[in-house]
DNA sequence: TTCCTTGCAAATCGTTTGCATAATG
DNA sequence: CATTATGCAAACGATTTGCAAGGAA
């Protein structure tokens, strides 16, 4: 795969650095439209796309049917709160324990797992 | 919700509980049209989604942007194997563990969670 | 007769792609 | 110069929706 630098590509790749959550591609497009107007969404999509196969960012398919991209490609869970739909990393350690156990009764081979998990977040839960 | 019964919502029902593997609306709509042949898309899509917001079927989001559908609502893993696609169900049993982890270190409210294996089905294995 | 459900087609949404032009190495 | 990247718009695939007609309670 032959790279050329691309200053859309830069500017794209800034953007998710200083982000903790985990914009989608018109998140991105927004906000990446105010260092360069002329940038097309076309692009943002194949820039992110781009970036996700070379693995310098995590694509995150939360079942929100929206696409979700991370900066921080280290293994770690997500959270999905299911009424504002924010989607945040969780501090509990990965575990390939589980993988493991699944192997042991499946003639496949396991090569990753998914998880999120969903709920209320806590500016969703009412005060009283 | 007041239902009224009807009899392409019991065909789609009853095809899916026929199936062991995770059809998708397309594919249900092809095998239920052998006995409906005038239905349409549109009702399959309304009746799935019916089907899994009162429950009697579960919707899973695998990640590959086609929802799938379960007739099997017990909390179960899913295998997607990378190369042809399929869904499979994993006999691992689900725990719960995991999340009371998570929730410990989580000011949110944590209702669920969702997980699924990929990797390469036996199928797809080549053998020598 | 009420109102839920259907079939049909058009609409929507997120994402991808073809093409001519611009930028990179 | 060779090739990759861009902007634009059109195309796409999955899913949803408006509407008038049909069917269940």
């Amino acid at each position: 795969m032959n790279l050329k630098h691309s200053k859309q590509r830069d500017s794209i790749k800034e953007f998710l650095a200083t982000r903790k959550d985990h914009p989608t591609a018109d998140v991105v497009y927004m906000n990446v439209r105010q260092s360069f107007p002329n940038i097309s969404l076309g692009t943002v999509y194949r820039n992110l796309t781009l970036l996700a196969d070379i693995g310098e960012i995590a694509r995150l398919r939360v079942g929100d049917g929206v696409d979700h991209f991370d900066y921080d490609t280290n293994p770690h869970y997500h959270f999905v709160c299911s009424e504002c739909g924010d989607v945040t990393d969780l501090n509990t350690p990965v575990t390939n324990q589980i993988i493991k156990d699944v192997q042991e009764t499946f003639e496949g081979e396991i090569k990753g797992q998914v998880t999120y998990f969903y709920g209320r977040c806590s500016n969703c839960i009412p005060k009283n």
